[in-house]
DNA sequence: GCCCAAACCGAACGATCGTGCTAGAAAGGA
DNA sequence: TCCTTTCTAGCACGATCGTTCGGTTTGGGC
């Protein structure tokens, strides 16, 4: 990796730690520049622009996220097990502050503003839900979960659970939000599971 | 009501509207002035400071949220039917960008930033979490829910319906974000069904 | 050791940020 | 109508915003 390329990924994890406190919005190339102990200018020669940059972050984060979140659910055995990992894997990464936060406040902040930010961020949440669905899919055909069940609205359910559970965990320091997840969760597969 | 505080109300309103968009620390002084045709030093003086001027949005959005949401439900007849009417209410607003919109992105804005915005945001979530749970609560007391269910998990529970229900219908403009929701809210409430 | 390209810095730009000060316009009670 | 209180505009301030540009350092291939 050249060195360009290797400040650049230090930058993009520093701003992506940055964002996740602050908001993908209220990044600055100032205070970006100083937390990195590089001149504005220099750090801007490696973005063409400010939106760039946050564009930048985003797909950081989502590698990320991929490596962190989806590619050991997909290691898991496919069923209610993998669903379990995902879920699992989800609320640690969570729990430490990591790119999940990101996505999380950039929705909330980008949901009315259209532009390539929002467009980027619609992408990849439809990627990952379909990534969860095509989970619960493969739980159908393993015979564990109802036929009935609609995999998209799993995907939805999720989503709620872990939005809920990032909102008590982050917001309110509720030390009970990871037993109510658990609990939200649990309810969840109960609903889909197949009666015995 | 004197022209100052007209006017205040006025400044709040737009205020609130524009922080549903663009968040509420995308707040401005210079575009709020502007867009109310007032003077930046003008509109100023109401508020002391941007971080009251914020935190005025705040406690205008709750009185809002209360007046359309809390107060008709707590009008209709106690039990399913009164936790009904808050969902349904509840669901118009977020639909048409009102308070709602407002308490969520600005929950992600700040739940990593410590200080008086943030503290609002806790207290308010609680107590209209708590106002959810005692709804539960006289729906148990009624006979119509399960008394070994848990009021503070349904109100978690059902704040996770919601958000994933914002994030589906604000930021990826999903025309099926609706019916997933009320799906999920009927299973929330099956869940908790007294068994007949 | 030389040289070119890549990487980085310092200074500056116009614009806008939040915030004061002061004077004048408007409102309202007498 | 006058006087006082309330409201609002104009102007200015230091700071910081994103961005540009010319120059200096640095590193890798010969």
């Amino acid at each position: 990796m050249s060195k360009g390329e290797a400040t650049r990924q230090a930058v993009l994890d520093q701003a992506a730690a940055t964002a996740s406190r602050i908001g993908l919005a209220g990044l600055t190339i100032g205070t970006l520049a100083s937390s990195t102990g590089m001149s504005k200018s220099g750090l801007f020669a490696h973005f063409q622009s400010k939106e760039s940059l946050q564009s930048q972050v985003l797909a950081h984060a989502r590698e990320k996220f991929v490596d962190q979140v989806v590619r050991p659910a997909l290691a898991a055995p496919r069923g209610e097990t993998r669903v379990r990992a995902l879920f699992e894997h989800w609320l640690a990464l969570s729990r430490d502050g990591g790119s999940a936060c990101l996505f999380v406040s950039a929705s909330a902040e980008y949901d009315d503003q259209p532009g390539p930010i929002r467009d980027q961020l619609v992408r990849d949440h439809l990627d990952f839900s379909d990534s969860v669905a095509q989970m619960f899919r493969t739980g159908i055909s393993e015979g564990q979960f109802r036929a009935d069940a609609d995999p998209d609205q799993f995907a939805h359910d999720l989503h709620g659970v872990m939005l809920a559970f990032f909102h008590a965990y982050r917001l309110l320091n509720d030390d009970t939000a990871e037993t109510m997840a658990r609990r939200a969760f649990d309810a969840l597969l109960a609903a889909v599971r197949v009666p015995e």
